[in-house]
DNA sequence: CAAATAGTGTCTGTCAGACATTATTGG
DNA sequence: CCAATAATGTCTGACAGACACTATTTG
């Protein structure tokens, strides 16, 4: 900021802004892209579905506050959730986003791999996992962050490494073909993905022993874990150009 | 958000947070890149530069809110600044930022042709655009910020139209060369450029007029516009795949 | 063996970088 | 004519999509 605060500045004089965050939380089930939602249990919006989120804590960062909710809405513990690549997507700061008051929204895409129930902790009547694809009508402006957050994650397996994040920490490539298909929702030829992937220096690391894992009936799959590359060169562009 | 504030909560009673915009606003001059910065004139960091930027009003959206600070700084219309394309960057909330009191801060790039020296105005005792390279120590965190904005410039060049932002409304390819060329810190080959540039379907559209211009010395260049397109389809990727 | 999935090999058109060549201006 | 800049053309190697083919498992 260019100066101090406007002239006599109190903070509790002015008329103080509330600092939320918002998590638009995603994983992949049975070919299908979810997001998590919690029905909301108080007024304003009540009994509408909302991103899981909250209040910041007076000496809490954005960040921390995400994975803190995080941790509250879908019962993984500290560690793991301190681990997750959270990303910070944009702030929503229209005066009349909530009805009550000024709110400040942070809002955070998450990806996991495919879990169970969320337990459904926290403020939140209950947490569910609905198909991205048919989620209704959302409390706040909501629905926008939730396609904000889409065009994001579609954007991003382009040119970085975030498809592993939606995968167990070894998985197969068919598993993360998979990921890129159901979010782009495009098919995509198995050898040239294939050739790609393992083109891409860092992206993918071969698990050593022999160990394979079995997808039901075919050929059992070797096995890789995320490598320690972050951006991807070269790309993986999705076909057809349909970025708009 | 999931529930509504924390029991029984009063805006005035919480310990308020303070919500501000800066900004790293960007134009290419003598075949730089430069970024506009504003000397303090109160503590804390007095005498220090930093990027500009201010308070939000009380409903006023941080969108509006960088675009008021800039049209201060800069002394540009307000109508001009209407138009701009400002790219948000992300939110700084770490609670120790300011000093003086908790405060988040949502940053933008915005991204200028060359311009005359800022006027100026506003809190800042004096403007002044500095070569984005030479920079010294800033106020704040305000050099972790210009460290993003730097990067995400570099990077939405690829596959974004956003490069012609740094020209006047008619250019000519060689400018746009030449801002590519400057914020990635790369030569590049001209006709190969051209080429890559004109096969991108809406990126730049020809000026019909035979208007030319020069250059100083050469062969006068063919005008262009800025185009429909807001992608680039192909994109225009950085040589040597230097992303990291 | 048939079905299903994993993995390899090959062909071909497109496009990238590299660079030669022509065009148009001022001095 | 020379220097400087703009614009066009060409060559070649790399890589993308398409797809045929082989490998390994279950039923």
């Amino acid at each position: 900021m260019t100066a101090g605060a406007p002239e006599g500045y109190d903070p509790h004089a002015f008329a103080p802004f509330a600092v939320t965050v918002d998590l638009a939380v995603f994983t992949v089930r049975a070919s299908r892209l979810h997001v998590l939602l919690v029905e909301r249990g108080e007024e304003p919006y009540k009994g509408h579905w909302a991103l899981p989120g909250g209040f910041l804590l007076p000496r809490e960062s954005a960040d921390l506050a995400a994975r803190r909710e995080l941790a509250e809405e879908t019962g993984l513990g500290q560690d793991t959730v301190r681990g997750l690549h959270l990303e910070q997507l944009r702030t929503y700061s229209e005066p009349d986003r909530d009805p009550r008051m000024r709110v400040v929204s942070v809002a955070y895409a998450a990806l996991l791999p495919d879990l169970p129930e969320p337990r459904g902790g926290g403020d939140a009547v209950r947490a569910k996992w609905w198909d991205a694809g048919t989620v209704g009508v959302l409390a706040f402006d909501h629905e926008r962050i939730l396609a904000d957050a889409y065009d994001r994650i579609g954007a991003k397996l382009e040119y970085t490494c975030l498809a592993t994040a939606f995968c167990p920490a070894e998985f197969t490539l068919g598993e993360l073909q998979q990921v890129y298909e159901t979010v782009w929702g495009v098919e995509l030829d198995r050898p040239n993905f294939r050739r790609k992937v393992l083109n891409v220096p860092g992206f993918v690391q071969a698990v050593e022993g022999p160990p394979r894992r079995t997808g039901g009936r075919g050929k059992p799959a070797a096995l890789y874990r995320a490598g320690a590359a972050t951006t991807l060169h070269p790309p993986l562009l999705r076909p057809e150009g349909r970025t708009e």
